[in-house]
RNA sequence: GGCCCGUUCGUCUAUCGGCUAGGACGCCAGGUUUUCAUCCUGGUAAGAGGGGUUCGAUUCCCCUACGGGCUACCA
């Protein structure tokens, strides 16, 4: 038997998709991986005006790159196609007519400067105007229900219409959503919606009713900013006489302070990226992929923003994503980013990569590390890398001679641990150890006949090394840097 | 303004009427690593306020406050 769980993940493709779409993408890719259902992209581009041509193929790398991938798409095919909403026209037609013959929708020429007016001067009187039978028949407005047959069709004639849903009179409708349980809303408050527009495309409400029927879409996961249309969406769902899907309506993500939800400048102002790749559009937002960040640890951050799975662990990968997860304990309450947190979880996924993936990642970003010594490397850095980028840059040192800190040299010297970095001198350069672990036991040799302190000593080296009181482990770095170099930086600055 | 949704440590959250309110991030303090990081241990810190209901409310109901969303021929 054919499996009956189907989701549709479909952003507008008017900007790159931020961290807020991209987790309404992973929790429809999750839920329908638990339920061994389908998943299907849809373009929903009904407006012209503010498409954004490259922001489709952005959508489609960002949700690549997180490894959300979709059973039916534009590129994929699918047999409920076409999947972008500008090639569907004629259906939406066919469908906006079916409800105009029924009487549950009609045909609207009010101007918009005529709708602002109306607007304003309810607004004066401390009214909110709102388009539906209240009003719609008093004669201020102008449309087929007021005008003869014939004056109807000859606006229709001209082109300029929009054909507006027709809003029951004063009925309470309940609808429920997965995530907040039993809802009610009065009609008195629901607009007649513009259903088609006058540039002969549908609207939102229109377009995503009649697809998710025609998809066969059973579960709608969205962002909560849609809640307050479920009510309209259920009417016209009953309008046309279909079964509605399932909603459920996921809690916002929050700017990390002050208030409101993230938004693209947010980036820039906490220097964190907002966007799962990078976004040219005047200037450069940089994606989390090019700043350092594992997929992996993206996508296990935002699946937990908003929901969490039983037990207490919270470092997880994909797949134990999609077998602990469930709609029912998704949180109601809006929650803030935290960048702080997800560098924690790309420092976990880093070290939990296994090793020979890792490198693989982390080799095609830092192209500038000559690939002969890339592994070993990565293998005395890792453990403290919170993001994957600027390796070089990072740990500067290990490819070139930092300049001289005569301050923490001179802090780290004393008579003991100069003459133990003497002695050891003298041996490394008769014996030219290589090794971490035999250069640990010729130091402590060292250590040993001069009377000085390991840890001091250890100091100094560092301090010579790296220029910092930072960086991996001594010995590693030796080895790292080769015994050559050491003995180089280590007689610079032990005659200072 | 109207409508809708929400409110537990600074942040993400657990708790489905019995709470000494648990965990994670952050922060602080110790420890391990004779160095750095990792790591470990401990500490810090919370159910917006007011009314009910109840033997008992963080948990259920109402009001207020605060936050958020929507209120377009945008999605």
């Amino acid at each position: 038997m054919k499996n009956q769980i189907r989701l549709r993940f479909a952003p507008s493709p008017t900007g790159p998709l931020h961290i807020g779409g991209l987790r309404t993408a992973l929790f429809n890719y999750l839920f329908a991986k638990k339920m061994g259902g389908e998943l299907v992209l849809r373009i929903e581009d009904t407006d012209k005006k503010r498409t954004v041509k490259k922001s489709q193929k952005h959508i489609e790398e960002s949700l690549s790159w997180l490894g959300i991938d979709f059973d039916e798409s534009t590129s994929k095919g699918g047999d409920y196609g076409p999947y972008n909403q500008s090639e569907r026209g004629s259906i939406y037609i066919k469908y906006v007519n079916e409800l105009v013959e029924k009487g549950l929708a009609y045909y609207a020429f009010d101007t918009t400067e005529a709708l602002d007016l109306e607007r304003k001067s309810h607004e004066k009187k401390g009214k909110t105007f709102i388009y539906n039978s209240h009003n719609r028949e008093k004669g201020r407005l102008v449309n087929s229900l007021v005008l003869s047959e014939k004056e109807t069709q000859e606006k229709i004639k001209k082109g300029q219409y929009v054909i507006r849903f027709k809003t029951p009179a004063d009925k309470v409708i309940h609808f429920e959503d997965i995530v907040r349980g039993k809802l009610s809303v009065s009609t008195r408050d629901i607009d007649d919606k513009i259903l088609f527009k006058s540039d002969g495309m549908p609207t939102y409400h229109l377009a995503n009713v009649v697809d998710d029927h025609l998809m066969k879409i059973s579960h709608v996961i969205r962002g909560e900013e849609w809640l307050p249309s479920l009510a309209l969406h259920n009417l016209i769902y009953n309008a046309f006489g279909w079964a509605s899907p399932k909603f459920a309506h996921l809690p916002l993500i929050l700017k990390p302070t002050g208030k409101g939800k993230l938004s693209k400048r947010d980036g820039d102002q906490f220097g964190f990226p907002v966007y799962a790749i990078n976004w040219l559009e005047e200037k450069l937002y940089k994606g989390f992929k090019e700043s350092g960040f594992l997929a992996s640890a993206l996508i296990n951050y935002m699946a937990f923003l908003g929901w969490r799975p039983q037990g207490e662990n919270e470092v997880y990968s994909m797949s134990e994503l999609i077998t602990d997860f469930s709609l029912n304990n998704i949180n109601k309450a809006g929650a803030k980013f935290d960048p702080k947190k997800l560098l924690w979880v790309n420092a976990q996924h880093i070290q939990k990569t296994n090793i020979k993936d890792l490198i693989e990642l982390c080799s095609s970003k830092n192209t500038d590390i000559e690939k002969g010594v890339f592994d070993r490397f990565l293998e005395i850095v890792r453990p403290r890398l919170e993001t994957i980028d600027g390796l070089k840059k990072k740990f500067l040192y290990l490819f070139e001679r930092p300049g001289i800190n005569k301050d923490l040299v001179s802090k780290m010297s004393s008579k003991e641990t100069i003459s133990a970095i003497n002695d050891f001198i003298t041996e490394l350069k008769s014996n030219k150890a290589n090794k971490a672990q035999s250069l640990k036991e010729m130091l402590s040799k060292s250590v040993e006949r001069s009377g000085a302190k390991f840890g001091k000593t250890l100091g100094f080296c560092r301090a010579s090394i790296v220029g910092k009181m930072e960086g991996p482990d001594v010995f590693e770095m030796m080895e790292f840097i080769g015994s050559e170099e050491t003995l180089d930086r280590l007689t610079l600055c032990v005659n200072i």
